[in-house]
DNA sequence: TAGATTGTTAATCGATTAACAATC
DNA sequence: TAGATTGTTAATCGATTAACAATC
């Protein structure tokens, strides 16, 4: 009788996806530490950059693996060397990005995403006026060779920086053709199948929240 | 004998900083709602749009108050106009942008954040080149005007997108200032006295989350 | 009135923290 | 060895969901 895959791997309970979403975090402060020449590092001293608690780091880490030593805490090269992996972060990611208004050529230009292994390789709008300009070094195609291109080229992720009305319809097209992780910037949430991941950045929802605690609300 | 300001104020318990986070997602589904002619909308109507459980919704907004009939629901104009006045998105705010490179400029270009109520009323930069230029209609100052500015135009909000080395030296000058919620684009979370209010954007850390789940984990 | 839906309390779920035996 | 710190279990905390009386 077969067993079932989670036993195959003898996987301990399954992570949960806020701690993945703090393994990142980690990975910026073990770089830094080790661009400081820090050897060694404890979940206590970890716990004071990030502002959490060393229970946390270590529970976090615990669904992992085993990395560090008692009474010494962790190899700094090597957690980082570890979390990368388990991050994927060793790995060459391609990426598209749909849509360039000036929000998109903003994204291209930005060189913060690629010392983290995240290479744009293709750049989509739908504007003829904008097919066929080099933008970043990227020369710009027509959306009817999305299909095409994100396959021939292997894109797993995309940036869409597409108006609102069309963000829908892209990230369908773009699941159509094998993305699986989507990077958001229009004020909706995508809707996708499951197996495929979507992050909004949505800065006018942060600004909105914040309002709140600038208001004063005694008299409601 | 004085009673705390608790008591006083006739709280019920303090709304979570999760719920308030929310609150600007209903004000949007709800305008959009009013656009179409909805005059009123049920918490499973609301849920179903959002992907939320009724019960959410209306545990949500018990913290702020009751809004709705019971067996009808809630009318939209009138929760919209409730849930606006709470989040403080009936003023007008005033809101500097700090660091006007590609991605400020991307900023003060941007036409989404004017609808809501923010007014960007002035931009700030360290680099003599760019002082003086005009910038969305802006004429960009230099940094050491930034606290007289800051002052006169009474600007509580600031976005912040400065070099990560600069960023919480301008964090730190702002809040000196009066500046009481700050959007920082850069890649580190500024550290501020309580009371002040930060939100990160940070993309790289999203595209790392999501790369964890494009990766193979069979092995490790 | 009968049906629908709220507002709220209680139950559940999940995430964080504390505590401590194991061990470097 | 003695001291320090991990990895993990149990306790706590907080957020979400279910359930239902109140009531439109």
């Amino acid at each position: 009788m077969a067993l079932d895959s989670a036993s195959q791997n003898q996987r301990r309970s399954a992570e949960p996806e806020v701690v993945v979403e703090r393994l990142p975090l980690y990975v910026r402060i073990l770089t830094r530490l080790l661009q400081e020449g820090a050897e060694v590092v404890s979940s206590q001293q970890l716990g004071e950059k990030l502002q959490v608690t060393p229970a946390q780091i270590r529970k976090d880490l615990s669904y992992f693996g085993r990395f560090g030593k008692q009474g010494r805490g962790y190899s700094v090269i090597h957690l980082l060397e570890r979390l990368k992996l388990i991050l994927g972060l060793n790995s060459f990611w391609n990426v598209a990005v749909v849509g360039v208004g000036r929000l998109g050529r903003a994204i291209l230009s930005y060189p913060g995403f690629t010392p983290d292994g995240f290479h744009l390789v293709a750049a989509f709008d739908s504007n003829p006026d904008v097919v066929g300009e080099t933008v970043a070094g990227l020369t710009v195609n027509s959306l009817e060779q999305l299909d095409e291109i994100v396959s021939s080229k292997k894109i797993s992720i995309a940036i869409v920086a597409v108006p609102t009305e069309h963000t829908q319809g892209v990230v369908d097209r773009l699941v159509a053709c094998g993305v699986r992780a989507v990077l958001n910037y229009a004020p909706i949430s995508p809707q996708v199948r499951e197996g495929v991941r979507v992050r909004n950045i949505d800065p006018v929802l942060s600004l909105q929240s914040m309002t709140y605690y600038l208001t004063d609300h005694s008299v409601e």
